[in-house]
RNA sequence: GGCGCGGUAGCUCAGUUGGUUAGAGCGAUCGACUCAUAAUCGAUAGGUCGGGAGUUCAAGUCUCCCCCACGCCA
C-alpha cells in the first residue's frame, strides 16, 4: 500500500467554472484519487478556492457585498457543485483561511531569512476616485502608437505594442472610468527566483517521465531571454494576506498584502492543515514534511496548461528557497484546453456549459464519462453536442446500460430475481475470463499512468466483452434446449454486472453504485483476479432489475441545448 | 515578431527507440440475432499520414523550408 498526495489546481473564487476548467484539473484528479483508493492505497486528495486579488474584490463590489462575505458564499457554491460532480476531495479548503495566512507569512519570513527577498520601489498608477492602485489591465486609454482608444495598460490589443500605463493618452480606470489617475511610488517585495534558477532547472531536468506539455512550458520559462525573473510577491490591496515576516510585522510593508500567485499554491499545504482542524484527519505533516513521515508520499498535481508555470517554477521556488523539508511534487499532469463547438469557452460571454448548468440538465456521470474519455491530453480537444450525444448514448446507454438491462431482465423472465444455479463455467467462460484479464491489466496500467483517454477506452472495451459473450453463447437460444446451461451463462452475465460496477466506479461513481446496489453486491473491492471475481455472486443470490441506468439524449434536447449555451449568459 | 503544442479515414483520436499490407471508437453500408434502452454481435468500405525537399536499404515516425489552426510571451 502506497501513499498518494493528490491536488487539483485551485479554482478562482469569482464565479462558476465551465466544463473546460473541470476536465483540466479537478475531474482527472478525482479519477486518479478514486482509482488509487480503490486499489487500496492511502490517499489525501485536496483542493480549495483561490480567493484573493483584484478580480475577487471587483466581483464582490459588483454583487454589492463585502468581499469576505462574497468569497464565503462563492466558496459554498463551488463546494456544492463539486459535490454534485462527485469530486471526492478529502478537503476543499480556502486560500483565505487562517491556516494559509499563517503559513504564507511563515514562508515569506523564511525566504527573507534565506536572503531571497528583496525590496523594490516602483511606480504604479493610483486612481483617486477608486481609492486604489490599479493593476495594468484595469487601465485603458488611447494607444500612442496606433491611436486605438481601448488600449490596455500593459498592451494595445489593436497593434499589440507593449505599453507602460504611463504611455497611454487619456488614461482611465476601467473600474470607475475615472481619469483622475496619478503615478505613485510604492514599495514591494520580490522573490529572487533568479537565484534559484539553477536549482529549479536541475530539478525539472531530472523529470524525464513528465508530460511533454509540462516540461516544455517550464523549460521555456527557465531559458527564455534572461531566464527566470524575480517576481513581486506583494500588492497594494485590502483583500489578501497581510504582509508579515512570520508572526512579526514587516517594517515598511504596512497595509500591503501578498500577491495572489504567492499565497495560492501554499494553500495546498494549508488545506491539509484545514483538513486536520476540521476533524477529518489527524496529522498533516506526514503528508507534507519529509522529516515527519512524508518521505514515502508520492505527490501528484493536476492542472490546466495555464497553471504550469506556477507549479513548475513559482511554487517550487518557494519550497526550494525555504530549504525546509517540504514535500516537492513528484509528477505534474497537465492538460490542454477543451474548446466549445469550434471556439473557446467564454466565461465573460457565457459561451459553453458551466458546471451548475451541466448538472441542471444531466446527471454528473454523463459529463464525467464524456469529459474524461475526451480529456485534452495531447492537444486541445473539442466539445460538440453531436459528439456528446452520440458518444454518451452509445457508450453509456447502449454498451453498458443495456448490458445490465438485458441480462437482468432475461434472468427475471426465464428464472427469477436471483442468480440461477447451473453447472460450472466452461470453455467459453474461460476464454472470456482470459480476455477480461488481459484488458483489465491494460486498464490498470493506463490508470496508474494517468492516461485518461486510454483508460476510458479500456473500460469501454471491458464492457463490450460482456456483450460479445452474451451474443456468442446466446442464453436465449440455449434456454430452449438446455435451461441448465443457460442458467450458468446468466450467472456469468450477472457477475459481470457486479464486476462492471466495481471497475467503472472511478469514472461513473453514481451509476456504479446503482449497479452494485441492484446486484445486491456487498463486495465492491477491486478484483485480484477475474476468475474469482466472476464467482462472487453465487446461485440463489437475490438481485433487482435496475431502473434505466442511462437514458438516451434525444435529438430535440441536443438542438435545444446547443442553442441555449451558444452565448451570452446573464 | 519569437516560442510552444498540433495538422493521420466523414467525426473524435491512437500510432512506442524509423522496419512486413497505417490502427481504434463513432458514423456509413451489408449481414446475423431477437434477451435487451429500435439495443447487441460480425463483416465491408473509407487515408498518397498538411505541402515540398532531403537523409536512409527503409519515414506518419529524423533534418530543412513552407502553409494552416490554436496557445503563450514580448
Amino acid at each position: 500500500m502506497a501513499r498518494h498526495l493528490i491536488t487539483s489546481a485551485i479554482p478562482y473564487i469569482n464565479g462558476i467554472k465551465h466544463l473546460g476548467n473541470l476536465v483540466g484539473s479537478q475531474l482527472p484528479a478525482d479519477l486518479f484519487a478514486r482509482y488509487m483508493r480503490a486499489r487500496g492505497n492511502e490517499v489525501l486528495f485536496l483542493c480549495a478556492t483561490d480567493e484573493h486579488g483584484t478580480p475577487a474584490e471587483l466581483a464582490a463590489a459588483k454583487a454589492g457585498k463585502p468581499v469576505a462575505d462574497y468569497c464565503a458564499e462563492m466558496h459554498h457554491v463551488q463546494a456544492e457543485i463539486a459535490k454534485g460532480f462527485n469530486l471526492s476531495f478529502d478537503h476543499f479548503g480556502r486560500s483565505s483561511s487562517p491556516q494559509n495566512h499563517a503559513l504564507t507569512q511563515a514562508f515569506a519570513g523564511r525566504l527573507a531569512d534565506m536572503g531571497l527577498i528583496r525590496e523594490v520601489v516602483e511606480e504604479q498608477v493610483y486612481s483617486n476616485a477608486d481609492g486604489r492602485f490599479l493593476p495594468d489591465r484595469y487601465i485603458e486609454g488611447t494607444c500612442p502608437n496606433c491611436g486605438f482608444d481601448s488600449a490596455r495598460g500593459d498592451q494595445c490589443d489593436n497593434c499589440t505594442k507593449q505599453l507602460d500605463p504611463t504611455d497611454l493618452i487619456d488614461a482611465r480606470s476601467t473600474i470607475s472610468g475615472s481619469t483622475d489617475l496619478e503615478v505613485r511610488e510604492t514599495k514591494h517585495l520580490y522573490l529572487r527566483q533568479s537565484e534559484l534558477k539553477d536549482d529549479i532547472a536541475t530539478w525539472i531536468g531530472s523529470k524525464h517521465d513528465w508530460p511533454l506539455l509540462t516540461t516544455s512550458i517550464a523549460k521555456k520559462w527557465l531559458t527564455d531571454g534572461d531566464g527566470l525573473q524575480d517576481r513581486g510577491i506583494t500588492r497594494d490591496l485590502d483583500w489578501g494576506i497581510p504582509v508579515k515576516k512570520g508572526a512579526d510585522d514587516w517594517p515598511g510593508m504596512e497595509g500591503k498584502v501578498f500577491y495572489v500567485w504567492f499565497d495560492a499554491p501554499i494553500e495546498y499545504i494549508a488545506s491539509a492543515q484545514e483538513w486536520v482542524d476540521a476533524g477529518k484527519g489527524t496529522d498533516w505533516e506526514r503528508w507534507w514534511r519529509t522529516d515527519k513521515g512524508a518521505d514515502d508520499v508520492t505527490y501528484t498535481q493536476f492542472m490546466g496548461k495555464d497553471n504550469v508555470p506556477f507549479h513548475t517554477l513559482s511554487f517550487p521556488a518557494t519550497i526550494l528557497g525555504s530549504q525546509e523539508p517540504w514535500k516537492l511534487v513528484d509528477y505534474i499532469k497537465s492538460f490542454n484546453y477543451l474548446n466549445y463547438d469550434g471556439g473557446q469557452f467564454s466565461t465573460s460571454r457565457g459561451r459553453g456549459v458551466f458546471m451548475d448548468q451541466a448538472l441542471d440538465i444531466l446527471p454528473s456521470d454523463y459529463w464525467r464519462w464524456w469529459l474524461l474519455s475526451h480529456a485534452p491530453e495531447s492537444s486541445d480537444a473539442e466539445f460538440t453536442w453531436e459528439n456528446f450525444q452520440t458518444d454518451v448514448n452509445k457508450d453509456l446507454a447502449d454498451v453498458l446500460g443495456n448490458f445490465v438491462s438485458r441480462i437482468t431482465k432475461f434472468c427475471r423472465s426465464k428464472f427469477s430475481e436471483a442468480v440461477p444455479e447451473g453447472p460450472d463455467y466452461g470453455p467459453a467462460e474461460d476464454a472470456l475470463i482470459a480476455d477480461l484479464t488481459t484488458k483489465l491489466a491494460e486498464y490498470e496500467t493506463h490508470m496508474a499512468a494517468m492516461e485518461v483517454r486510454k483508460s476510458a477506452a479500456d473500460l469501454r472495451a471491458i464492457w463490450v466483452l460482456g456483450n460479445e459473450y452474451l451474443q456468442s453463447v446466446a442464453p436465449w437460444t440455449t434456454f430452449k434446449t438446455d435451461p441448465d446451461q443457460a442458467a450458468m451463462q446468466v450467472r456469468m452475465g450477472l457477475n459481470l454486472c457486479r464486476l462492471y460496477g466495481v471497475l467503472s466506479s472511478p469514472f461513473i461513481p453514481d451509476a456504479s453504485a446503482e449497479i452494485l446496489a441492484a446486484m445486491g453486491a456487498s463486495d465492491a473491492t477491486w478484483p485480484d483476479d477475474i476468475a474469482s471475481a466472476v464467482t462472487v455472486l453465487q446461485a440463489g443470490h437475490a438481485f433487482t432489475v435496475p431502473e434505466i441506468t442511462f437514458r438516451k439524449i434525444t435529438d430535440d434536447e441536443r438542438t435545444q441545448w446547443a442553442e441555449k449555451f451558444a452565448g451570452t449568459r446573464d
